[in-house]
DNA sequence: AACACGCCCTGCGCGC
DNA sequence: TGCGCGCAGGGCGTGT
């Protein structure tokens, strides 16, 4: 579930009950590995500690403390964060878990594991190896059109591809990516390096725009719930291509077309796309 | 440096 | 109905 606007909605709906509440206990619950181990002392480190400020940076969430310690939470493909209370019963796949005051259980849920739950100190977060080459954030004032071609304009790989590397723009997946680039009428094939002045311009609109739009909605829900209260966004029901191949285009009623780039699937009208 | 590729996992939907 | 296969919203390590 998890690209930008999904961390986001996600983030939204746990500052709005986890706030200012103290953590009681942090809990690991399964011995499995993630992308990392959730390191053991994250226990000691989160417990007693009070929650001042929820905020993403790329697909990461952080839960700052008042501590200075800062919880740092990765989705992966399937993870979930979901508020739960004391009647909560543990299911399969759950990995960690915060039990705060006031009946409040988050509960971070992964089944296939790819995601991450670690901590850092607040002071040393910008040296951590997973947010050291990240590159733009696409919703901020640093993501402008002429930082965005420079990126660009060295690069012959297709622009799908430049689009979803994290080293670039942060929190474009492979949803966005596609709905970007078709709102653009851009082909996800063609080079990066040749693309017009004109269409960076508007591909990078268009970008901020289909993050917005899908923010608004909750982010999109496919077979997973998304929000942390189980509910799911509804941005799904706007995609123009991603998961429609074999359908009709939206605007022109061509078939959308799907192919692999990098081992990741592209959906695209090769009609309104070029 | 830039890029291609395989791998980390489980679950689910599809075709037979 | 049951089973095997392919595929899934991400990121990283290795190779050329």
């Amino acid at each position: 579930m998890p690209e930008l606007p999904e961390v986001e909605s996600i983030c939204a709906g746990l500052r709005g009950i986890a706030l200012k509440k103290k953590i009681l206990s942090a809990n690991i619950l399964t011995d499995y590995s993630l992308r990392q181990k959730i390191p053991r002392d994250i226990v000691d480190k989160a417990s007693n500690a009070k929650i001042i400020k929820i905020e993403r940076r790329a697909k990461y969430i952080q839960i700052f403390l008042d501590n200075d310690v800062v919880i740092i939470i990765h989705l992966g493909m399937s993870g979930k964060v979901l508020i739960k209370d004391n009647d909560y019963k543990y299911q399969k796949h759950d990995h960690f878990e915060l039990e705060l005051e006031d009946d409040v259980r988050l509960i971070y849920n992964d089944p296939r594991r790819f995601g991450l739950v670690i901590y850092s100190d607040k002071d040393n977060l910008e040296n951590l190896a997973i947010f050291k080459n990240l590159g733009m954030e696409p919703l901020s004032e640093d993501f402008t059109p002429e930082k965005f071609g420079l990126i660009l304009q060295n690069k012959k790989q297709p622009i799908k591809l430049s689009l979803m590397d994290n080293a670039n723009i942060v929190g474009v997946g492979n949803i966005y990516a596609a709905e970007s680039l078709f709102l653009s009428g851009i082909s996800p094939l063609r080079p990066s390096n040749e693309l017009s002045e004109k269409e960076i311009k508007i591909l990078h609109g268009n970008i901020i725009q289909v993050l917005r739009n899908s923010i608004k909605l909750g982010g999109s829900s496919l077979k997973d719930y998304a929000l942390v209260n189980g509910e799911k966004g509804y941005f799904q029901n706007n995609f123009f291509v991603y998961g429609r191949d074999k359908e009709n285009c939206k605007i022109c009623e061509n078939k959308i077309k799907k192919i692999i780039q990098a081992g990741r699937t592209s959906f695209y009208c090769d009609n309104c796309q070029k």
